[in-house]
DNA sequence: ACGAAGATTGGCT
DNA sequence: GCCAATCTTCGTC
């Protein structure tokens, strides 16, 4: 097992890296010492001031957006409708506003801590389907915002596992209708067969 | 200063 | 399948 290095994030191909984080292991750990994790099965790649999709597009610079110009390896959290707080990594170099959200965990440790933070008596696939979600179990918020992932509360776990090109499908990004012809764009991966992720479009 | 819309979820029909 | 929840953010007045 390592950490996955700040020269992981600061490259500049973020199509590759939002596929490279499939089968990584996403963890929090807070002051109360509980250690929350889940393999990462679903993606997605947002790049910066040249697409649509993006918070950042057309270099929209804000008190919300401004962690995304930040050099790679930073978290860039923020709350959607008024409800659901959603997990992104920040890539690329500094002053290149790329992120990947991530939508989709397979839980692997503290899954006690997981339900209850969610409100739930048994495992099951909505627990950590679906970037809110996932981002409840995790007990992730806001706060995290701008956080370097190289140490507690937040990072990101390589344990050897690589996702082969033919078992990582690509689709369509969701719920970005405003995007115009962007919203086409495959950049959203997952793990093919895996049910820990949301049904394909 | 005001108002519309949002990178979603879960409960109800 | 449809729709309300809920509040921050951002564009416009």
């Amino acid at each position: 097992m390592a950490i996955l290095p700040q020269n992981f994030y600061t490259r500049a191909d973020t199509l590759l890296i939002a596929q490279q984080l499939l089968g990584k292991h996403l963890v929090t750990q807070f002051a109360d010492g509980l250690r929350t994790s889940g393999r990462i099965v679903e993606t997605e790649a947002y790049l910066g001031r040249e697409d649509r999709a993006c918070h950042a597009w057309n270099g929209r610079f804000t008190d919300r957006t401004r962690v995304m110009y930040e050099s790679g390896g930073g978290a860039y959290v923020y709350l959607c409708y008024g409800i659901h707080h959603l997990f992104n990594v920040i890539t690329h170099r500094a002053g290149e506003p790329h992120a990947i959200l991530i939508r989709g965990l397979e839980p692997i440790d503290g899954i006690p801590t997981m339900l209850q933070r969610r409100g739930m008596a048994r495992i099951a696939p909505r627990l950590t389907a679906g970037p809110g979600a996932l981002a409840k179990a995790l007990g992730i918020d806001r706060s995290l915002t701008g956080h370097s992932l190289q140490s507690p509360p937040t990072w990101i776990e390589d344990h050897g596992e690589d996702i082969a090109l033919p078992e990582i499908i690509a689709s369509p990004r969701v719920g970005i209708d405003y995007a115009g012809e962007d919203a086409q764009l495959p950049y959203r991966f997952r793990i093919r067969n895996c049910k820990w992720t949301s049904p394909a479009k």
